[in-house]
This record gives C-alpha cells, sequence and structure tokens, in this order.
DNA sequence: CCGGACGATAATTGTTCGGT
DNA sequence: ACCGAACAATTATCGTCCGG
C-alpha cells in the first residue's frame, strides 16, 4: 500500500519529465454551464498537469503563453455567424463525397479508362496517410466554435478602452498601466456599468454557444471531441494553447456515478470532514468505504446500479449506440 | 507576445467502472 | 489492458480582453 503517495509522486514524475504539463487536454465551459465539466487527460500524461509550486512552473507558464491571442483572433471572426447554426451537416463520412470527385474526373479525360485510376491509389506512403488521417480530424473536429464577448468588468473595460485604438507596441506596457489605474478609480455606478455589460456579455455568450452546439448533432460532437482528442495526442494539433478545449454538449449524457463517488458525497454532505484538508478526507473517506460493513455498502451498489441503468436509457436516447456492456459488479472484500 | 485584473478551472485524494 | 471520469472542497494557476 504505497498506493497514495507513492503514485502521487509517480506522477510528478511523469509531469517533470515530460516538458512541462502542456500535454493535458481540459475543458472550458462558458460561465453559464456551471454543471460539472469533464476532464480529459491525454495518455501518458495522466493529471500531469498543472504544476504547483515546483520547478515546472516556471517552464509551463512560459510555454503556455503562446498562440492564445492567436487563437482569440481566430475566434472572433467566427463571432456572429456562429450563432446562426450554419453548416448543419459536417458530415462525419467523406467516402461519398470522395467517390463523387473521382466520377467526375474520370468523365473528364476520355481517355482515362478504369485501368489508370486503379494505378493511382497505389501509393499514399505512411506519411501521406497521417497527413490525411489529420486533414479529417481536423474536419470532424468542429473548431469554428463562436467567440465570446468580454465577460467580466475588467475584460470590458479593456475592450473598451483598447478596441480600435491605435497602441504602438512599446506604449502597449504604459497603456495597460494607465487602464489599470483608471479601473482602480472608477466610481461605483461605472463598475456597475460594467458588471452588467459583463453579465449580459456572458448570457449572450451561453445562448451563441449553446445555439452552435445545437446546430450539430450530439453524436457529431461527440466525434468531434474524439477528434480533437486525437489530435492533440498524436499530432500534438493544435500547438498553441496547451489546454485543448472539448466541445461541452448538454445533450451528451454524463458518465453514471460510481458506489464510492455516492458515498464520497454522502461523507461529505454529513459534515464530519468539514474544515479538513482535502486530501486527508479523501484518505480517510476511502478507507471507511473498504471497511464499509456489506449491508451499508450494498445500498450504494444499487444506488449505482440505478445510475446505471438511467445512464443506458441517455446514451440509447441521445447518442443511438448500446452502452458499454456493464461490468460485473466487483464485490467488497469482505467476502463471506 | 506585452501589460493588469479577475473569473474559470485543474490538481489534490481515494475507489470503481465505462470506453477504447 | 489501461486510461480517465465520476464525487467531494480548496486554491494555485491559467486564460481572457486589446493592438501591432
Amino acid at each position: 500500500m504505497l498506493s497514495s503517495v507513492g503514485r502521487a509522486a509517480i506522477r510528478r514524475l511523469v509531469s517533470t519529465s515530460s516538458i512541462t504539463a502542456s500535454r493535458r487536454i481540459a475543458v472550458s465551459w462558458p460561465a453559464t454551464y456551471t454543471v460539472r465539466y469533464g476532464r480529459v487527460f491525454v495518455q501518458g500524461f495522466a493529471s500531469a498537469g498543472r504544476p504547483k509550486a515546483s520547478t515546472t512552473t516556471k517552464a509551463t507558464t512560459k510555454t503556455s503563453k503562446t498562440g492564445k491571442s492567436t487563437k482569440s483572433t481566430k475566434a472572433t471572426k467566427g463571432t456572429t455567424k456562429a450563432s446562426a447554426g450554419k453548416g448543419r451537416k459536417k458530415s462525419t463520412t467523406t467516402t461519398a463525397k470522395k467517390t463523387t470527385k473521382a466520377k467526375s474526373k474520370t468523365s473528364a479525360s476520355p481517355k482515362a479508362k478504369g485501368r489508370r485510376i486503379k494505378r493511382k491509389r497505389e501509393p499514399l506512403s505512411p506519411e501521406k496517410k497521417l497527413v490525411v488521417q489529420r486533414r479529417e480530424l481536423k474536419k470532424t473536429a468542429m473548431f469554428e466554435e463562436p467567440k465570446n464577448l468580454p465577460d467580466t468588468p475588467w475584460t470590458v473595460y479593456i475592450f473598451e478602452q483598447t478596441k480600435n485604438k491605435t497602441v504602438l507596441p512599446e506604449n502597449l506596457r504604459n497603456r495597460m498601466k494607465e487602464i489599470s489605474e483608471l479601473y482602480k478609480n472608477l466610481s461605483a455606478s461605472e463598475r456597475q456599468r460594467l458588471a452588467n455589460a459583463a453579465e449580459q456579455n456572458k448570457l449572450s455568450n451561453a445562448a451563441a454557444y449553446t445555439a452552435w452546439v445545437e446546430s450539430h448533432t450530439p453524436e457529431e460532437t461527440v466525434a468531434a471531441n474524439k477528434a480533437r482528442y486525437l489530435l492533440k495526442r498524436k499530432f500534438q494539433y493544435p500547438a498553441s494553447p496547451h489546454v485543448v478545449k472539448l466541445i461541452r454538449d448538454h445533450r451528451i449524457p454524463k458518465r453514471p456515478v460510481t458506489p464510492y463517488s455516492l458515498f464520497t458525497r454522502a461523507r461529505w454532505a454529513s459534515g464530519d470532514f468539514a474544515g479538513r484538508p482535502f486530501g486527508e478526507a479523501a484518505k480517510a473517506i476511502g478507507k471507511e468505504w473498504l471497511k464499509l460493513p456489506d449491508i451499508e455498502r450494498h445500498a450504494y451498489d444499487d444506488l449505482g446500479k440505478a445510475a446505471r441503468t438511467e445512464y443506458e436509457k441517455e446514451v440509447e436516447a441521445v447518442l443511438h449506440r448500446k452502452p458499454s456492456p456493464r461490468r460485473i459488479t466487483s464485490k467488497p472484500p469482505s467476502e463471506e
């Protein structure tokens, strides 16, 4: 049982040895989605992320800065049309298209016969295959998310103060300091105005995002997230933000809670661990769980089963597929 | 990629199990 | 076979806004 400490240590090792934490994939939800978010980690870099006070901090900070502005700029362009819900079918199947193209080409050159085409498709080196795969993944990844309006008082203020106003790069630093000073000295009513504007923007951001998500099918967003995940893992794409934002589709069923999760929830709710350090409490809860009498444990197992059943129903209804076969519920350690 | 302020969130612990 | 998401509370850190 070196588990806890040992595992954490290993994780830390992995994180430091793996060139910053930049491989983690994470999701960033719009503000209104207070729902729990999902975290997806790249294989082999599990928990490699957010370094605390360790030496990795600086490195991470430096590398992670890259390209955030780039991305936001791109996103800005897409803002307006985003909510309109443009491309309904981002067909995830490209085979049909290909066939069509091939046909038209054949007819274009009368001399070309069936045999010629055969010869053509033979090459396709491994490198090319990768290129093709990458292109397909990019297509299905749905990268054209709507851009957000500034949604905090501070960013709204920056927006107002700098938008469409020429600032030389060498003056940017001073300008920012000025704006900061101005911001600090704002009147209460002025702050309120900014807060209101931010709140308003937050609402329209959420609406735009939802509209965009719903302009695709749940299956499409699931495929898109898979594509994003693969792109990051196999192709390090996009290179700039080390965190990949997955599409948050409220229609996609959440994974069912496990019996242990339910137990954790109940133990925290009991108040027995109020004020105690998170890690310490988690360890204690884990021990409690392993010692839990069968009768009590079965209660959580039953709740877990119900959650699973509910999940199965949702998956079938929303994603039109069967969920993975149910695992044999593991038995408590204290078998008779 | 710079600057400052601040809302959002990943990491932390433990176990179980869905997904690939 | 193995990764990560499910739950909890807290907090350090990240991303965000602008222009050139």
